[in-house]
DNA sequence: GAGAAGATCTCCT
DNA sequence: GGAGATCTTCTCA
């Protein structure tokens, strides 16, 4: 799953406006195999939406000032999710540069953290149901192009670190780190 | 109830 | 390359 997002498009609408980005970062997360995964110890209150349905929102709060997305990707019970790490601002460019009181728009979002912040992603979607809601889903790249997918470890973690779980479009510019 | 760590970002050198 | 910001969540007593 985490290589199939690459490539596919994150669209947040807040009201009139439309937000949208190309994912082209993303990292994997499983369970009791995965020492990195929040669902490593089994669930707990913050980790619950991993254990539920696929194809939701499991939306984390970190380092005291951080919001990080995930797409739940097992069935319920078991559970997975990916990390959208990292995107390509495509649509609303302007509301994004307003939310992180940045100017380039390479900084808009390349980086898990910059990104939420950038599509008003908090708290408030964690749960959030991307196949049928209208907040926060993913969408089908009209024209994708052909793109080279590579694997790296993970990113900001200690254990783990040796999985090669990280994915992303090769070359692209927007990657949060290479 | 206390203590520690954290799937990060920004600013500074 | 490194430290500080800042607070939720988890673990253990």
């Amino acid at each position: 799953m985490a290589r199939e997002l690459l490539g596919k498009v994150l669209v947040r609408r807040l009201g009139d406006t439309r937000l949208e980005g190309i994912i082209v970062e993303t990292e994997a997360y499983r369970g009791y195999d995965d020492a990195a995964s929040h669902a490593y110890r089994g669930p707990t209150r913050r980790n619950q939406v991993m254990f539920g349905e696929p194809g939701h929102a499991y939306v984390y709060f970190t380092y005291g000032m951080h919001y990080c997305l995930n797409v739940t990707t097992e069935p319920a019970g078991q559970p997975g999710a990916v990390l959208i790490r990292a995107v390509q601002p495509i649509k609303g460019i302007v509301e994004m540069k307003k939310r992180r009181r940045k100017e380039h728009v390479k900084d808009l979002s390349n980086g898990p953290a910059k990104l939420t912040q950038a599509f008003a992603v908090t708290k408030a979607l964690n749960g959030h149901d991307l196949t049928t809601g209208r907040e926060l889903y993913i969408a089908e790249l009209f024209h994708p192009e052909a793109a080279r997918i590579i694997s790296a470890s993970r990113i900001g973690i200690k254990a783990g670190s040796e999985k090669p779980w990280r994915f992303s479009i090769r070359g692209n510019a927007f990657v949060s780190k290479r």
